[in-house]
DNA sequence: AAGGTGGATGGGAGCGTTCCCAAATCGCTG
DNA sequence: CAGCGATTTGGGAACGCTCCCATCCACCTT
């Protein structure tokens, strides 16, 4: 475990060393390094020229003793349910969070945890303090990690609306509901009647509320005939759906699928089925991922605003950050509906 | 910037109480902690049961402010370049880069850093020993960072092989050329004989090597017509390839695309064209992304080991890290055509 | 029985900060 | 011109750990 030659006087400058090449004391340094307004001017200057010309930054680790702090947030990605996140969603959220850290000194640190045993590390990562606050997407059911840390005392963001209650945990998260609503809106309004939907797991919430965004936009209308089919947002789950919606009704002439993944599917047991896209059957996806960039025809799809996501859930926690009891709402983003070939 | 309610005596049990505990000096105390054979079996055993009873855990700030060092490694994300890294392919090297992590006690730390400005943060990071090593993704073309790293001190680790010669950094990368060239070969197997490439952009190795693939499974066979059309990884390019390649060749029976989606473009101009895929014409695309299993027809591709990469590449962070002066090859790992519909 | 040997142990020093209290300095006021 | 409050400064203490040296003790050798 130890290194070999171990340098006790590593070349780099301490405020100590700032200090006397300013001529003033470690505790007006300091000061100066954080920004305390009690320093003269001058002895502001001289300490910012010493920084500069000995070109001296903070040790964090020494920093971190004293202040108990680690200036540290963690992204806890469940990988378990990665399936549902797909490409540029999670490099777009990581993304997003990178740029909100970056306006403060706090590190991203990541992990993926699945297993309980994950679970648990990351649970002690915040006990140990090694972490200020945390960061967690794709969670898994009614996962109780985001309790526990809570409970453990660090401030917890969440990406995703968490299916059961978790009480005051704020979250971010895509319009899920208002995006089904109005891509469905969308087919009815092309004069499509008979409109079907391939569902996701019915134990996500994004699964969930985009049925239920589906269901709001044709209830009341008259004549509208409703198919339903369950899927799991995978490929494959959607082409079976699809075959089954069609067997149930030769006639549909619309399909809103609730992930790009089961549109594409839906896509090709249409193609199989010798249905034309979009002249005989119009199809929606969700997410307007890669994916739909590259399908043929190309895929109309709800957009999620991924990397604002991402900003907005590192805001909520640095929000906590700066006020332990500080009352956070859930952020709901708008989606936007992208037309392209299929719809 | 400060925290309210400062609490100096956390709850966190020090090396201190667990020598108590155990009836033991912090000394020794500490030798268990790091494994020391020096340490009496009554007194190893007295101090684990301490250990346990306390729930203790090292702070990691005390131990690396003595130690000078970090525990913590970087992953840094060029993402200027992120559209050749698509989606599995991301969250794969970071699954493997944890994985591989998870059997040491390093620590993940993650940056995104396209501009000047944020490569000179991770300079200051590895400068002020706040990470011990690096390893760099996607990294653009001629980009000085990694020598400077290097230069800095710091062990480093690429993914992808540098376009320009970098001296010792050892890197991870797959096998593009022989993937390539196996790809072409089964084209030609097929008994194809006018087989073209749409190639990638050609400053980047990846690009580059499945060119050069392409050439060498081709090389000195009789009676094929090669063609090769340029593109920029983007799906767009792909298609507009594909047009050319038509236009250049009407009868042309075979394209490798050097990434999936100018694959999937190429799918799209085939069959706006009238051609049929694959009776008419095969495609094979590079990168078994999520794109290859969605196409229509499903895309046959390249695969590339993204997990075993990001497993790979922290090993060869980890053993610099370990030996500093460590030689380290680069590694380089096989390809696998996955064999679905379009050839 | 004295001396030697080596493994196990105890505890001081120091890593680079921040925090805090006491001291110094300054400028006014009466 | 003494006195006083406000502002600025200095430096000790502590954060929790590892490293290292001195000490101790048990056991062996001659």
């Amino acid at each position: 475990m130890a290194g070999k030659g171990r340098t006790r006087t590593s070349g780099r400058p301490t405020l100590e060393q700032v200090a006397v090449e300013a001529n003033v004391s470690r505790g007006t340094a300091s000061r100066v390094v954080n920004g305390s307004l009690e320093v003269s001017p001058y002895a502001l200057k001289a300490v910012r020229d010493a920084i500069r010309k000995l070109g001296y930054v903070p040790n964090h680790a020494a920093r971190s003793l004293v202040t108990q702090r680690s200036d540290t947030v963690l992204l806890v990605v469940s990988e378990s349910e990665d399936r549902v996140f797909n490409e540029p969603f999670f490099a777009s959220i990581v993304r997003g969070i990178s740029q909100e850290l970056s306006t403060t000194a706090l590190q991203l640190n990541l992990v993926m945890a699945s297993t309980a045993r994950q679970h648990d590390r990351v649970e002690q990562l915040v006990r140990n303090g090694h972490v200020d606050g945390v960061m967690l997407i794709s969670l898994h059911g009614d996962d109780p990690l985001p309790q526990n840390l809570v409970a453990a005392g660090a401030p917890v963001a969440l990406i995703g609306r968490p299916v059961t209650d978790t009480g005051d945990i704020p979250y971010v998260d895509a319009d899920n509901e208002a995006g089904a609503r109005t891509a469905t809106e969308y087919l009815y309004r092309q004069g499509r009647r008979r409109i079907a939907t391939i569902t996701g797991p019915r134990d996500m919430a994004a699964g969930l509320d985009r049925l239920s965004g589906y269901r709001a936009a044709l209830r009341g209308k008259r004549g509208v005939t409703k198919l339903v089919a369950q899927g799991d947002f995978g490929q494959a789950s959607g082409e079976a759906a699809m075959r089954e919606l069609l067997a149930r009704d030769p006639d549909l002439d619309a399909v809103f699928a609730a992930s790009d993944p089961m549109a594409a599917g839906a896509l090709r047991a249409l193609w199989t089925a010798g249905r034309r896209v979009p002249e005989d059957v119009s199809v929606i996806g969700f997410d307007d991922s890669e994916l739909a960039r590259n399908t043929n025809p190309l895929l109309t799809s709800v957009s999620q605003p991924a990397q604002q996501m991402g900003r907005k859930v590192a805001e909520l926690l640095i929000t906590q950050l700066r006020d332990q009891d500080a009352q956070l709402k859930p952020v709901i983003l708008p989606t936007e509906l992208i037309c392209r070939e299929s719809a």
